[in-house]
RNA sequence: GGGCGAUUAGCUCAGUUGGUUAGAGCGCAUGCCUCACAUGCAUGAGGUCACCUGUUCGAAUCAGGUAUCGCCCA
């Protein structure tokens, strides 16, 4: 082979990153064996919605995923991650109505069919984009169970869901208070509006009473507009002020309805005057109160937020803020308007439009959520579902101890419609799994089906199981079902991980995945959320373009660690593409390393025999490797991402090929090729382990070498070596630290790196010696430093520049070269930091108190310490009375 | 108002049950195109771990409080 074409000195994710994606598609790699023995591994896609594309959210939680399906398929378990979209009815309707609103059209112009004629052609053309997209990220989902949730079968789902939730009573209509957006001219839930602090006034009304119109009430409100439905006055029972006033009537102004005024405990004190308004049909705590107290509901904004024919003609069909404007003007020139003061509070919006929703009395679908939250809140209180991490679990107990009863209908199209049916001519309603053709009752033809459709969540709760095939009892759901993980950001734990759990113990008496992983919210580099509409943020697609999909994925997975929100710009991916590059080269070397050897053993051989002097390296360094396999798959089995991932890096970087492959290079040059079995399998590892953060990449190496497997993803994960550490390995430690020592030296004293220098060693220890001298770690010193020879000594040369280690002193003859201002300095320096760590360890031990009570190993350590810093200390004070 | 999180090197962040000489990447300085890699190599500078008070033999780590910033809920 060329190794310039086949094995070119950058790594250029372009070449390989298509071309191994289609491979594991064509050997169908992400599909499960439904026949194999193994343990099941499941993930359900928190389904992207089909009006977006693949944003900075999604390449984070897409790779999470993909690692924990790719690391679980290694582990041995059988593994499928299904993938899929969402309708997102108000979201599509946004986008739709958007457009049409550009040809001054509105959705009711079109009517209910073309509409969705519009939305069929608008999923067809977008929902997979971003399914498109999640590939080039490298997602291992199968493709071929691909969902969507208005597909027949998960619509199926949505229909028996609802039914029998009816059946149960669970599913109730009525009259309540609802949130209203007069945009999207649809109810929405409490969760989809978004409060925000407002700058705007309160107003003093005066309300004359009826008995004495001379006598004012005075209330204050934020909302005067609204007096046009008020049906009475309240004030709190124990307020003393208004003792006089409770039970009389009073008259609201400009409208003229008498209205009584009334006690109860919810009025605030302190808010304004302490007497208030009370407007039931639009406002939440006034229809609570009007409840209690039998008032009047008039409902004096429509569904545009226009004025009704309930309020006096002048003001019919006015907007809310026009209607305000006129509202104040009249109070004014009448008189009623006491006083304006300035206000702050919060305004709802609409949390898909951004319109000021109307809180508003409105008949609509609810879902009674008491009874299904109870065993919710028992599978997380009781560590069934776990949430990492972990302080997320209060959120979700929290908001499921005061949940409230659930809005599901939508006065929408793009959705399910609700499957109730109206009898027009004896009026009775039918909930039914299939379409009736007559009514039930009389058997009337004149039926017709109720016009809203469900809230999107509603079909999203049941996405864990409705993917695998519920209602049916198919074999995915029996093999899957209850699935193992799901990763989704913080926003969505109300809206869909707490109902997917209601749900899933309700349909399928067990919960639908047992570990939540809640992610962290990418923000940009000053710290703000990333906006595709504010322009602000980066876009994943060109980052993949740009540095290939392993660079960013492992750039993710590096920066997500446990905090709730990391900062993220372009530049930092640069660490992934260094990275892979870096292990694209090590790969380079490997190759040429293991050229010369015969076809290593693909088993690892733990070397016992010492027999030859290098073979020590390779104990020394199954050992480290050892616990770099623990460590990284603890971390993994935590969802400990960031840690796993530096893990990695730091031993691939900074232990293999700082040090390994180093010594590698030396040997196979002094004709020594035992390593090979070492370095072909602990780079086998070592690629598995990198597999699930950089998959494209592994597996274009894995082919470049004799692994028996035809894809590296079919390997399995590395276990730990079975080797116990030996005290020889230390040996190769101070090899190390004699390096690094040396170069140093010839750092600091600014000797070029072609100016031999020589090097004398200095110690009592005869073994060390010996290793030093006799055995081949003093050609790698030689290499290595840069040295001309090592030689024994027993007393240290004048005009030398020194490094003192353990048990041992190293000189550099710097004959005429030495700068001994220099090389004090240096020793100086050493002997100051020395000497705060040998205070800081006497302080400890001469402490009665700390050898009383502190562990037996920390005193032994410290002691150790001490003994090995006096010593030093000693050699290195002696070394500066020479010097002077 | 309630809850949660953050505050550690110039910047962005790690630091798992309290005991390390407090780490990394970027940036910076110095020297290197050394036969895997300049997307690189070597060496180095840089931190009173926001502040106060406790607990402890011992605190970046635990408790209480203060300040600033951010998120969520009402």
């Amino acid at each position: 082979m060329s190794e310039k074409t086949d094995f070119p000195a950058q790594y250029n994710p372009k070449a390989v990153e298509k071309k191994w994606y289609n491979f594991w598609l064509e050997n169908k790699f992400f599909t499960p064996d439904l026949s194999s023995k193994k343990p099941r591994y499941c993930i359900t896609i928190p389904p992207p919605n089909i009006t977006g594309v693949l944003h900075m959210g999604h390449a984070l939680n897409s790779t999470i995923q993909d690692i924990m399906i790719r690391f679980k398929k290694l582990q041995g378990y059988e593994t499928l991650w299904v993938p899929g979209t969402d309708h997102a009815s108000i979201a599509t309707h946004n986008q739709i109505e958007k457009r049409l609103a550009k040809e001054g059209k509105t959705r009711f112009d079109l009517g209910r069919d073309e509409f969705l004629k519009l939305a069929w052609e608008w999923k067809e053309k977008h929902a997979n984009i971003i399914l498109e997209q999640l590939k080039t990220l490298g997602a291992a989902c199968d493709w071929s169970r691909t969902r969507f949730t208005m597909d027949p079968d998960l619509s199926r789902a949505v229909r028996e869901a609802f039914v029998r939730y009816y059946e149960k009573g669970l599913i109730y209509k009525g009259y309540y208070i609802v949130n209203w957006c007069p945009r999207c001219r649809t109810s929405i839930s409490d969760l989809e509006v978004k409060y925000k602090e407002t700058k705007t006034k309160l107003w003093f009304i005066k309300y004359p009473l009826k008995d004495n119109q001379e006598q004012c009430i005075v209330v204050a409100t934020t909302r005067p507009e609204t007096m046009l439905g008020d049906t009475a006055l309240a004030v709190n029972p124990s307020d003393f002020r208004y003792n006089e006033f409770i039970g009389k009537t009073a008259i609201v102004p400009l409208v003229n309805r008498e209205v009584p005024i009334i006690a109860d405990a919810r009025v605030d004190i302190e808010f304004g005057t302490g007497a208030v308004k009370v407007t039931p049909a639009h406002d939440p705590v006034d229809f609570e109160l009007a409840k209690t107290h039998n008032l009047a509901f008039i409902k004096i904004l429509d569904e545009d937020a226009r004025v009704t024919k309930d309020a006096p003609p002048k003001y019919q069909g006015l907007t809310r803020e026009e209607a305000r404007d006129q509202i104040l003007l009249d109070l004014e020139t009448n008189g009623y308007l006491l006083k304006t003061e300035d206000y702050e509070h919060r305004v709802g919006r609409c949390a898909r439009c951004d319109t000021i929703t109307e809180p508003m009395i409105s008949l609509q679908w609810f879902l009674k959520t008491k009874e299904l939250a109870a065993p919710a809140i028992k599978k997380v209180e009781d560590g069934t579902v776990k949430f990492y991490p972990e302080r997320w679990r209060k959120v979700y107990l929290d908001w499921m101890y005061n949940i409230k009863d659930w809005c599901i209908s939508r006065q929408l199209w793009w959705g399910h419609r609700i499957p109730a049916f109206y009898c027009d001519d004896c009026g009775y309603m039918m909930v039914t799994r299939t379409d009736p053709n007559e009514c039930s009752k009389c058997h009337s033809k004149n039926i017709r089906q109720d016009e809203d459709i469900l809230d999107t969540w509603f079909s999203s709760a049941l996405w864990p199981f409705s993917v695998l095939g519920w209602p049916e009892d198919t074999q995915d759901l029996r093999e899957f079902y209850p699935t193992n993980f799901l990763s989704t950001d913080p926003d969505i734990i109300f809206l869909w991980v707490a109902r997917m759990i209601m749900s899933g113990l309700e349909f399928l008496s067990q919960v639908p995945f047992y570990d939540v992983y809640i992610h962290s919210t990418i923000l940009t580099e000053t710290g703000e959320r990333m906006s595709r509409s504010k322009g602000i943020g980066v876009d994943p697609v060109i980052l993949i373009d740009k540095y290939g999909a392993c660079a960013l994925r492992f750039t993710l997975a590096y920066l997500e660690t446990e905090s709730q929100t990391y900062r993220f710009w372009e530049k930092r991916v640069e660490l992934g593409r260094n990275f892979a590059n870096k292990i694209w080269n090590a790969g380079r070397l490997v190759k040429i390393l293991l050229e010369a050897s015969e076809a290593p053993l693909n088993e690892l051989q733990i070397p016992l025999e010492l027999t030859n002097d290098f073979t020590l390296i390779d104990r020394w360094f199954i050992s480290k490797y050892k616990n770099l396999v623990i460590k990284v798959t603890s971390s993994l089995e935590r969802y400990q991402f960031s840690l796993a991932a530096q893990e990695l890096y730091e031993f691939f970087w900074h232990q293999f090929c700082d040090w390994y492959l180093e010594f590698c290079k030396i040997r196979k040059r002094n004709g020594d090729n035992s390593f090979a079995n070492c370095l072909y399998n602990i780079f086998k590892g070592l690629l598995v382990m990198l597999h699930p953060f950089m998959p494209f990449i592994t597996e274009e190496l894995w082919h470049k070498f004799s692994y028996p497997e035809k894809s590296i993803l079919l390997s399995s994960w590395p276990t730990p070596p079975e080797i116990a550490q030996t005290s020889q390995e230390d040996f190769i430690t101070l090899m190390c630290e004699i390096i690094t020592a040396l170069r140093s030296i010839r750092s600091e004293m600014r000797l070029p790196i072609n100016k031999p220098i020589d090097c004398l060693v200095n110690t009592s220890s005869q073994e060390i010696l010996n290793f030093l001298l006799k055995s081949k770690a003093s050609l790698i010193i030689k290499e290595l430093a840069k040295i001309n020879e090592i030689k024994q000594t027993d007393k240290r040369p004048p005009n030398s520049s020194t490094a003192v280690l353990k048990d041992l002193e190293v000189y550099v003859p710097l004959s005429g070269l030495i700068d001994i201002e220099k090389e004090k300095d240096r020793i100086k320096k050493e002997i100051l930091e020395l000497e705060t760590l040998l205070n800081k360890t006497n302080v400890l031990l001469g402490n009665p108190q700390f050898l009383e009570k502190a562990k037996l190993e920390v005193i032994e350590q410290e002691k150790v310490r001490q003994k090995t810093f006096e010593e030093k200390l000693k050699r290195l004070k002696a070394i500066l009375v020479s010097l002077e």
